[in-house]
DNA sequence: GTGAAGTTGTCATGTAGCTGACAAATGGAT
DNA sequence: ATCCATTTGTCAGCTACATGACAACTTCAC
């Protein structure tokens, strides 16, 4: 049974406040909190489906380390976005690595239970439907910036995902990023050193300020402008 | 009520396949096969939901066109893709164009009776979550191809992805591919003359036989090779 | 409090791939 | 049979971005 804090944060997510009721109480009752290491996996590519996560604390970043070591990041999973369901839906194994990025806590909603819970409520296939349409619609934005946009547009772009959780957070409560400016740079398919420039820029446009691992939103209306014309003006 | 021709051509497809009798039979039923003109489009972005669609003959290109006139192409639907389903699960407008790029024939699975089906059948909404994952598994792979492969790499595995229709093909049937450089070109968010030298590279290979708006694979193996690890030896 | 590991800021250098341009080939329209 | 629009092949020149390198800074483990 989860904490009474973590539900409430669960709320937030616009995927888990849609679920109906009784899904609702179902994940609160039998899914498995866990902590999990920095630079530990919660689940590996080939590996069978084991459940279902949701983000509590810390990061998970999805991606895919290769034979010669290259790391490709296709998103960082933060609280609180879910994660691992195509591999309940389509029975395959991990399509990718899930792997925490700094000691994080995931919910997780085994297997087995969810499996049963399915087959009582067939409607409820439609939620996780809905939870892979909206990736897709994420997906499919990122696919159409690459062709068209700068740099400095996907890159603010990119910000305002992450500050909405790519659509699983209903409003924007936090203005701070906590991300390297590599693993940044990794999601967009970028050098590090071009992502350093382009985010020094946008701290003298004053929209940003830079820390150690972070980056605090100070005018997200600027951010706005930036990711959709690639231009800051007061 | 649909051909008998395109019946046996649905069967092939690896997602209608799996549906259950009942489902397969209210898609012969109730949809309506549409002509569509070269360059028009089934739908825009931003349309409401109208239908479910599946490319019976000719190709269908699912991108947006941004206001400077920049085309991206996220994919190509050929016979015999399903598309358009994100709308129906999300009730969003529709999220990208779909632009015929060639006199094609489509299947429309209309949204009053369908939604109506899926009131009756709760559990069919897990053939859309299906629909939905096999897409985001196909994504994730180029997203990460992107990240660490080269350009030889991507357009080898590319025109695998073509041939077996994205997961929608049971079995590679056709060697042919028929499809500009220019597209091609879109689709990997490379030039034109990128593509070009390639694809002269490839054919130098023995891999593949240019035409005129068509690529001729004559080495699947070797494409294979190519797309694995960017070299071909005999 | 110290050391090691990781991160950031900023060079200088190289190059892959883009842009623009044009001729030749192709196919569809009439 | 002819014309026009589109596609392909190829080149030269440019530049945006990657790479590699390194110093300064931050954090965390011990």
């Amino acid at each position: 049974m989860l904490e009474h804090a973590y539900i409430q944060h669960l709320q937030q997510n616009s995927w888990f406040s849609r679920l109906d009721k009784p899904f609702q109480e179902f994940i609160i009752e039998h899914s498995k909190k866990q902590s999990v290491e920095k630079n530990t996996a919660v689940f590996n590519a080939q590996d069978k489906f084991d459940g279902v996560y949701g983000v509590l604390e810390g990061s998970i970043s999805l991606g895919y380390i290769d034979v010669n070591g290259n790391e490709a990041i296709a998103a960082i999973a933060e609280p609180i976005m879910w994660f691992g369901e195509i591999s309940l839906i389509d029975k395959q194994p991990r399509s990718h690595d899930a792997i925490a990025l700094k000691r994080s806590v995931v919910l997780q909603i085994p297997a087995a239970p969810l499996k049963q819970l399915l087959d009582q409520h067939p409607y409820y296939w439609y939620y996780f439907a809905l939870l892979t349409s909206q990736k897709l619609r994420y997906v499919f934005l990122e696919q159409i910036a690459i062709q068209t946009q700068s740099i400095t547009q996907r890159l603010a772009q990119r910000l305002l995902f992450i500050l909405e959780g790519y659509g699983n957070r209903s409003s924007i409560q936090d203005l701070n990023i906590h991300i390297s400016q590599d693993q940044l740079a990794n999601m967009l398919t970028v050098s590090r050193q071009t992502v350093n420039q382009e985010l020094n820029v946008f701290e003298k446009q004053g929209v940003i300020q830079l820390g150690f691992k972070k980056i605090e939103v100070l005018n997200l209306e600027g951010l706005r402008m930036l990711a959709s014309s690639g231009f800051f003006t007061e």
